[in-house]
DNA sequence: GTCTTACTTGACTGCACGGTCCAGAACGCA
DNA sequence: TGCGTTCTGGACCGTGCAGTCAAGTAAGAC
């Protein structure tokens, strides 16, 4: 009833996680949004509320989708050296401009968690989703005798969590930096059986 | 010749700086700055110029703290694992409140190296001479035989650089989190001869 | 076809920010 | 003591921001 929606709520959303992504929740100002989102801004908070409110469904989507595609990739391919291996090497080769926006959930727990409990505890959930991704891949590949007997699977998963960080923030500050590729590449001898 | 200056530059530069690593670059505003500073705004700018020119200053002093920190640390303790060890215990053992600043070279890195590139290169430049005290540091140990013959030092050093940015991210967004202790763990063995 | 309801557009508001100006105060020097 | 120079404090300016308002518009309900 009444005039509906005239704009793609799902594509406008993805645009807004766009912006924040590569500008920060401050950084990002509403005229930024409304013009890649291609709306006005009163029907940014017909449709989504404030600005904060937008950006925690942006922060959803994001981890949302991002644990769906890494579940589907680590239980796709074995050994899971091969799989933990293809992920750091994909974050590697990404272009510089890409690897300038870093990972979403870790720029936002940088820039909010500290202020922000509600963020703080989103990006502390997503973390914790994260490593039991890793640690649910490596318990499958211990299952099928890919790791060294007697492996600490969480111990592990924590370990590659953080290696990710790492890498991802060192390629953030610095994408011409060798120390990302260094560290990998000791980091996935913790792998070796 | 002329009114002296009223206040210790050197310490209301240390205040600066502790106001620019609690809330970021943009974060920190003039009035916070002078009223941590104890100084009034012209005198502020009378003695350092704009905010952004007593941000650098900031990075710079942090860094080259850090340096000479460091580099004592890393040349005392014995063998070369314990001294790593305890570097990484004395990050995992701050106040949560401590850990919530997480590192202020990082934080910097994270907020401005995408978007102002002299930033950018004092924090690579910075990350490279953190590698470089590193390596060092564990060629001092190589030589002494404390590490396993045949050790690549330039790798185990980007890889351990890497390895503290992700505790220190790890714990700045979740400082309750288990996995930074985790990682720490794991990580070290890389060091085991 | 008209009426109700919701969406759209653009102007507007109040606020916080970085930076500047200016009048006055404090010190070194002669 | 008087002068020149520098520092100090507070008012001020222009800008960019998040959020609101009101008038106009388009679609569904009947």
């Amino acid at each position: 009833m009444g005039r509906p929606c005239g704009f793609d709520q799902d594509e406008a959303l993805e645009r807004a996680l766009g912006v924040f992504w590569r500008l920060g929740y401050e950084g990002a100002s509403l005229d930024d949004l409304c013009q890649a989102m291609g709306i006005g801004r009163q029907s940014l908070y017909n449709a989504y509320g404030d600005k904060r409110t937008l950006f925690l469904r942006c922060l959803r989507r994001y981890t949302e989708r991002n644990e769906v595609a890494l579940r589907e990739h680590l239980g796709q391919v074995r050994p899971v050296q091969r799989a933990f291996a293809a992920l750091f090497e994909q974050a590697l080769g990404q272009p510089d401009e890409r690897k300038r926006m870093g990972c979403f959930s870790i720029n936002t727990g940088m820039e909010l968690a500290p202020r922000d409990v509600e963020v703080g505890d989103l990006i502390a959930r997503g973390q914790r989703m994260l490593e039991d991704v890793f640690t649910e891949a490596l318990e499958a590949g211990a299952g099928r005798a890919e790791l060294a007997p007697g492996s600490d699977c969480r111990a592990l998963g924590r370990f590659l969590v953080g290696t990710l960080l790492g890498v991802t923030v060192l390629l953030k500050s610095d994408p011409r930096s060798p120390a990302p590729r260094a560290m990998v590449d000791v980091a996935l001898q913790a792998l070796a059986r």
